[in-house]
DNA sequence: AAGATTTGACCAAC
DNA sequence: GTTGGTCAAATCTT
């Protein structure tokens, strides 16, 4: 498990120290005896990427805050890129009843988890680890075969904002210190019901891939060009280009406080210290970054801070 | 009192 | 029949 080392200050500086270095060469290059417009597009889209690189680098710094970065150990597994543009959050959410939710009852087979997640409990570092929602636990279940029984999670917002989000959270059993989280959005479940709706008539043949790209593919994705740290050349191969809500988008109901949320009251509970808020930028993809991104498949606007700042 | 958690029960998928 | 996801009443916390 790699850790994050003291990457934060110095990669801020680089980034920014290299925006500034490229505005100074744009500067040359709008100067009147000197006309290379194509020039000046690559210098103007190197400063977006750099000062993108900086702001970005800054709100993961944030959200990870206190505590000892080092016992961060996350992955994320989108192992169904299928979120589907849509009408708003409020449209589609509003649309489900009562009854419509006591159907909910039934077991869902299709898989629908956006994030994957594990975290290393014990540093008081969970309590920083926000995905901007508010969870409150209905339910715990013994899974057969596992050590440690799952619980379950929802929006605190279901009622009144009608965010269905939903979280289960169960602790590994090859290593006891890991929590292994996976999280389902409003936007997934939008797309999977869009999904009941469409895929045969759109992609009667087409399939996601369901094993997650290998970390080193990821990595080589997007830690060859440390210019282009963040991606903005990078054209995703297989996700949809508007599931970003998946990842980051806090629509009504999410809090995004960035800090705790409740706490569990559970004596028993081995989740107690870490459900509240678990991991927004769990696998940020910065080439000097000692995260570890076991898999990821990222969406293209997995990293626009507009959705999140 | 309001909101969150616990836990047994219910229900549908397998 | 078994299992996993959810419900909801009871209980707890703030």
């Amino acid at each position: 498990m790699e850790k994050i080392g003291s990457w934060d200050r110095k990669t801020v500086i680089s980034v920014l120290t290299e925006g500034r270095e490229l505005a100074n060469e744009l500067k040359k290059q709008l100067h009147p005896t000197t006309n290379s417009r194509e020039a000046c597009d690559i210098l103007v889209e190197n400063i977006l990427s750099s000062y993108e690189n900086a702001l970005k680098l800054l709100d993961c710094m944030a959200l990870l805050g206190k505590g000892d970065p080092s016992q961060v150990a996350v992955s994320n597994v989108f192992e169904l890129p299928n979120s589907i543009e849509g009408s708003p959050k409020s449209e589609w959410s509003d649309q489900i009843s009562k009854d419509q939710l006591h159907k909910c009852k039934k077991r869902k087979t299709l898989p629908r988890w956006s994030e994957q997640v594990r975290v290393c409990s014990g540093t008081g570092l969970e309590g920083q680890l926000d995905d901007g929602y508010n969870w409150r636990k209905y339910g715990q279940k013994d899974i057969l075969g596992a050590n440690h029984p799952r619980a379950y999670y929802r929006c605190t917002h279901r009622n009144t904002q009608g965010c269905l989000a939903t979280k289960q959270v169960q602790r590994a059993d090859d290593d006891p210190s890991v929590f292994e989280m996976m999280i389902a959005t409003e936007t997934d479940l939008k797309a999977e019901n869009q999904e009941l709706v469409t895929k045969e008539d759109h992609f009667p043949s087409f399939s996601f891939p369901t094993t997650p790209i290998e970390s080193e593919n990821v990595e080589t994705q997007f830690f060859s060009e440390p210019s282009n740290i963040v991606g903005t050349n990078y054209s995703p191969q297989f996700l949809s280009p508007a599931t970003s809500e998946s990842y980051f988008s806090l629509s009504p109901c999410p809090v995004n406080d960035f800090g705790f949320g409740h706490s569990l009251q559970s004596s028993d509970s081995d989740f107690a210290e870490i459900i509240s808020n678990p991991t927004p930028f769990t696998n940020f993809p910065f080439g000097d970054l000692d995260f570890s991104i076991d898999q990821a498949v990222f969406d293209s606007n997995f990293l626009d801070t507009t959705d999140f700042l």
